[in-house]
DNA sequence: ACAAAAGTGTTGTCGATACACCCATGG
DNA sequence: CCATGGGTGTATCGACAACACTTTTGT
């Protein structure tokens, strides 16, 4: 067994005062989505002392909109600011708490949680999803506990609580967002090739897509800019380079755009 | 000045134990669509006290999904059941709540409610909508002081708080259903001609439909009953009367349809 | 008989799909 | 020189929109 540590001031303010802070029995949940090696991610963090994995999630300060409470965990556990953030739905079932993952982390500091204490009663959270590009952001480790990873949407596992429901729904949230709003610009690096971006879709989607066909409506969304150079050093012919076009992608996701896959 | 009742068991319970028996801080707001003379309407109650419109709305038992939640408010305040309810937004903008409602509300009692009561601290709101058929519907006034009325969605005013917000999201949220879900099982009655369907349609969507090709397409999603019946009576041909095919029209909420209008 | 409303059919357009062909590069 | 991946073009199909004609009914 690990050398117990001393609690630290986080935990205790949080543990302790934490009601007075935040609001009770409510708070967010984040799924980030993220794309490397052509498969679907999503960051999880590892609580080792109950050997689950989790969404990064917190709770809403007493004065703080919903949506900053969101962005401000996201940015406290991960570094990553300024990215398309979304509610996705509300999860409220009675017993989708479980009060003895509170209980465990601080067991394992040599406190027990008041069985009256406000972590410990029953929560609602709300849902957010959140793409970014993993590959160009410093994930930071801000809760000594904790551990992230990523982990591939296919091969979740050991999640606890309702958090692989919550990340099912947000990947069907996903899905459906991709009918009618321009997706790609937070997930993939700045310049990308068109074949590139396909798998992305085709990881999404979980479906094969024609390369063509592909190309052709993306292109017709014109929200991409082609770029003059090629994508050397592979075998076979170079691909072009692409970037987004920061103006009309941001109108896109205004507007809207009209197919479907 | 209006004599001053008693105030009722249920408001005072609701007051000083609301807390043990409810969340506090949320709470569910219900925005409840009716057609009715080619308008779309919506359920609202009157709080006299303050002069405002008020979606109906609840708070959530310490032991009770969400959804139910709002199910029992919904019965409790129009009497109606077993209808399409459906989660559409979270609202939590820390102003949303407006604390002297609360207030001239139970002023109108001649109590005060004291600063730290839990009814006067932020809420945060799930929302929620649900279509029905109003002219079948008896609408129960459940609490005193409360009227409810069908207001024309496009005369909305004096709204409580962010309500009128929550209505616009709401019909955002009914709009784009309209593309991949059936509608109109509990908007219409039993029996319905094509273009009486048609005015409810275009009523959402606030734009003409053509015709014929609403009728085809609406034939095409096979949820349809066409009766031997017509309505008589009127002026000009008798249109055919048609009715939902429970069955069918269950699986389409299920599966989803295709088109979009 | 005529106006107004409803039923039915036809055509054109456009996007989605499927597929064919050419080009570049490394082995 | 050929296998592989990438770029570009074309044919077909189906859904949707636009529109014409016929039928019914009350006045």
């Amino acid at each position: 067994m690990a050398k117990k540590n001393a609690l630290s001031p986080y935990l205790k303010q949080l543990l302790e005062k934490g009601d007075l802070q935040y609001q009770t029995g409510i708070s967010v949940d984040c799924v980030i989505f993220g794309f490397h090696e052509q498969k679907l991610k999503i960051l999880l963090l590892n609580l080792e002392t109950v050997d689950k994995w989790a969404l990064p999630g917190g709770f809403i300060k007493k004065s703080e909109p919903i949506e900053e409470a969101a962005y401000r965990v996201l940015k406290e556990r991960t570094g990553v600011q300024h990215i398309f953030l979304q509610q996705f739905h509300v999860f409220g079932d009675p017993d989708r708490s479980d009060a003895s993952i509170h209980q465990k982390r601080y067991l394992n500091y040599g406190v027990k949680i008041p069985k009256d204490n406000w972590l410990l009663q029953r929560f609602i959270t709300i849902g957010f999803y959140a793409l970014i590009d993993f590959s160009d952001e410093k994930i930071k480790e801000v809760v000594s506990d904790e551990t992230t990873a990523w982990i591939d949407i296919n091969k979740l596992s050991h999640l606890m609580m309702d958090h692989e429901a919550i990340v099912l729904k947000a990947l069907e949230a996903l899905r459906s967002q991709l009918a009618y709003l321009p997706i790609g610009r937070n997930l993939m690096p700045k310049k990308f090739t068109m074949p590139e971006l396909q798998k992305l879709y085709e990881t999404i989607l979980d479906r094969k897509l024609d390369r063509r066909n592909f190309q052709r409506k993306m292109l017709g969304f014109d929200i991409l800019n082609k770029l003059s150079e090629i994508r050397k050093g592979g075998a076979h012919k170079a691909p072009f380079l692409y970037s987004f076009n920061d103006k009309k992608y941001q109108k896109a996701l205004k507007d809207g755009l009209y197919g479907s896959w």
